[in-house]
DNA sequence: GGGAATATTCCC
DNA sequence: GGGAATATTCCC
């Protein structure tokens, strides 16, 4: 196993600040893996005997190129990550909120990630999945609804490759409805719990006043 | 990057299956990649040049043992996975549900995991996070939707009018389960604001009190 | 043991 | 690009 990333160690997860009196203040929260990482890993783009620059800051230093994917890949990536596909990096970029900002070089960027600036990577957080309390169930509802107007009837009476798919897109649809459902349930169960508490509760003080 | 997990090759992860006849059936659910790396894994135990057992099935093959996690965890491991932990390994084993089935040696069993099955790891999965709330109605559902995908699917394959039916009866299915849905959340509401007016009634009882 | 965050893979 | 399943880690 030498030489791979399962004996590479990037120090502990938690971070600790101290002010100007050297007086340690309390752990402040630490950059997700990922980043610090991938900014160690720009910072010491250059690998090879031939010097070859596989990755660096780009010119303004807001940013960063990966000069050669194949080197990246082969002899970057898995020095610090447990992979060598170039796109799971790029996954793990859109995860984060990166952009591809060249479509002839791979070029990233993001507000945070900037030369010099590691302690801002403490800024950058993974995207969500859940922006608010009914949005997934309504989204789906309103697009589903104005495909099924859009398509046209034709097409899909004589496509049945279509209609197997979409029938089986629908199965799974189902299930995922059903599956909230229990969620709603369950929640609802639990609300009805506390309720009956909070009355058990004024009970008691009621009979106490009594 | 060589002699390690990265270059292994594990096979496609769909299985095909063919019945007497040689004739190719639909593709099947293939197990998890997990449960085929562990089956092989406590098929391979012996390791090293003095051939130790690290791992191996049971005495009645309806479990294995490891029988030295360290060598387990730094010979065994990164073979399969990406990781050389063993506390790695068991919360995968917990995940799918395995049992620790002695106190005296590293020994796990699952009920679909025996010697000679390999076959039957389909049918292990993942738990998943809400078991214990409306399991029977859950469980039934995605029964159901299993017998309507076996059933009948030449007739379905031929049958364009089935189809259309059943598409048809899905999409409403889909407006009902959303309407129930709408409706749970309306509850959910009203249980919350419930609750907090019994909130509120709490602070002015105690407030009259003081 | 298992919940939950993060990482990796697979797929659209 | 990103959703979602699975894997790995971290923590209780």
């Amino acid at each position: 196993m030498s030489g791979n990333v399962m004996e590479l160690n990037f120090g502990s997860l938690d971070q600790f600040s101290s002010d100007q009196n050297g007086v340690s203040l309390k752990p402040l929260r630490c950059p997700a893996p990922f980043l610090l990482k991938t900014y160690d890993l720009v910072e010491q783009g250059i690998e090879g005997e031939d010097g070859i620059k596989i990755v660096s800051w780009n010119e303004e230093g807001n940013g960063f190129v990966v000069w050669s994917p194949a080197e990246f890949s082969e002899l970057t990536l898995p020095k610090y990550f447990k992979h060598n596909n170039f796109s799971s990096f790029i996954r793990q970029l859109n995860t984060y909120g990166f952009k591809k900002i060249s479509s002839k070089r791979w070029e990233f960027q993001h507000e945070k990630f900037q030369k010099g600036c590691r302690h801002m990577l403490v800024e950058i957080s993974r995207k969500k999945c859940e922006p608010s309390v009914f949005p997934q169930y309504l989204k789906s509802c309103s697009e589903e609804n104005a495909m099924t107007n859009n398509s046209s009837v034709e097409e899909d009476n004589n496509n049945h490759e279509l209609l197997m798919e979409e029938n089986k897109n629908l199965k799974k649809e189902r299930l995922e409805l059903q599956m909230q459902i229990a969620e709603c349930k369950a929640l609802e169960m639990k609300l009805l719990e506390c309720l009956s508490q909070y009355m058990d509760n004024r009970q008691n003080k009621v009979r106490r006043l009594c």
